[in-house]
DNA sequence: TCTGGGGTCCTAGGACCC
DNA sequence: TCTGGGGTCCTAGGACCC
């Protein structure tokens, strides 16, 4: 797309402050103000004292193999990130009290934030629980401001149908609009033109741009490139040659501030999947049976899901993650797409069949894809049968 | 101090067909 | 007898995002 045509786009990125932590500190007020992270498994759940109020599980208590969640900002204050090791955190914010996670509630309120976003008409594609893109190009008001006061009046209707804040970021695309709604938080609001690349983007590291990961920053890095501007500077050439046609060319375009995605309303699912990691490490014939149930279980779960939703898959695969971090997966593929869990249970064990078992593991994971719409209306089995390792 | 769970997209080699 | 090019599907791995 030409820079004229972008500029004639208006996009707004919705992002919820610190979504999770925020939602949890709406049901325990008396802890706004103190260091928070939201993260571990159930039993980390608070309990009511006998003279009323709560007690709360400290980061100092943890034990286990949890990430962080969501940390509020007092505790990102501490060095506290969201992905960071719930043990590591502890290191850093030991007094910060931990929550497990509610998604239950976090998808109650999702719905909700939407549901009111929803009512401005405008196109929205979702990106998950906590964030949103918006079309406002036709919303009224535009023109004149920029789209400030629609975006104040999308702030209002959100925190008036969840008591929560988010921030907000109006740009002529995605990816700036992304970025914009990163610079101004919690509770913000930041209009970013294109002609305000140079001086509000390039000073800023590569990592901020959606799509450059640890991975990519760490190699721009390593050839001298650490802000957008140096991105924006290096020459195409050497880009494409370090990062191939496809990344390198994406690379470029970024650091320019040109995107041309449109936004998404509908998507099909193209895979669904359940995984597990172990409280502790098991070994594929020591811990057998403990092992193949677990294998059924997740089965189970994905066929569970693909009822749920609709679908039948075509092609199962399994993840496995050893102790020592390194991956593998395996996939096969049926004759017909399937949503039954003890077809999904046979396929499965094939695949494992074909993967090393030497080393004790860590995670256990099963996927469905090459997803088809309707139910298990037409019959079709697979009668194929098999046994493995598990069972 | 080790690293969750649910996804998407991309790359690349090999099989197979025309 | 030596050697094509293109297209599609399958599989494995990896980067990245929320």
């Amino acid at each position: 797309m030409s820079d004229a045509a972008e500029g004639a786009r208006r996009i707004a990125h919705l992002d919820m402050d610190a979504f999770y932590a925020s939602v949890e500190l709406l049901r325990y007020p008396e802890l706004r103000g103190e260091p928070l992270v939201v993260g571990g498994g159930s039993r980390w759940q608070p309990v009511q004292r006998e003279g009323g109020g709560w007690r709360f599980a400290r980061l100092r208590e943890y034990a286990g193999r949890g990430v962080a969640t969501t940390a509020t900002y007092e505790a990102r204050d501490y060095g506290v990130r969201s992905g960071m090791a719930l043990s590591r955190a502890a290191v850093r914010c030991p007094d910060a009290v931990l929550l497990p996670a509610d998604f239950d509630e976090y998808r109650r309120l999702s719905r909700a934030f939407k549901a009111a976003v929803a009512t401005f008409g405008c196109p929205v594609e979702d990106r998950g629980i906590d964030e949103i893109y918006i079309d406002i190009t036709a919303a009224a008001g535009v023109d004149a401001d920029g789209g400030r006061a629609l975006a104040g009046r999308l702030k209002a209707a959100v925190r008036e149908a969840t008591a929560l804040s988010c921030s907000i970021g109006i740009a002529p695309n995605k990816l700036l609009a992304k970025l914009a709604s990163e610079l101004d938080k919690p509770d913000g609001l930041t209009v970013l033109e294109a002609q305000d690349m140079a001086a509000r983007v390039w000073p800023l590291p590569v990592s901020r741009i959606n799509g450059i990961g640890p991975r990519a920053a760490r190699k721009l890095d390593s050839l001298g490139i650490r802000s957008i501007g140096e991105l924006a500077q290096a020459d195409h050439h050497f880009l494409l040659e370090r990062f191939g046609r496809r990344y390198g060319r994406w690379l470029h375009e970024a650091a320019h501030g040109r995107d041309a995605r449109p936004i998404v309303t509908e998507r099909e699912p193209k895979s669904i999947s359940r995984e597990t990691t172990f409280e502790r490490d098991l070994h594929a014939r020591r811990d057998r049976d403990t092992l193949s149930g677990i294998f059924t279980r997740l089965c189970e779960r994905v066929a569970g899901e693909l009822q749920r939703k609709g679908y039948r898959g075509r092609t199962v695969g399994i993840k496995l993650r050893y102790d020592d971090f390194t991956t593998v997966t395996r996939d096969h593929s049926l004759e017909h797409a399937t949503d039954d869990a003890k077809v999904l249970r046979r396929a499965a064990g094939e695949c494992l069949k074909r993967v090393p078992l030497e080393r004790r593991l860590r995670l256990l994971g099963v996927r469905v894809g090459a997803l088809v719409r309707g139910g298990d209306t037409e019959s079709m089995r697979e009668e194929e049968r098999g046994s493995d390792l598990f069972d």
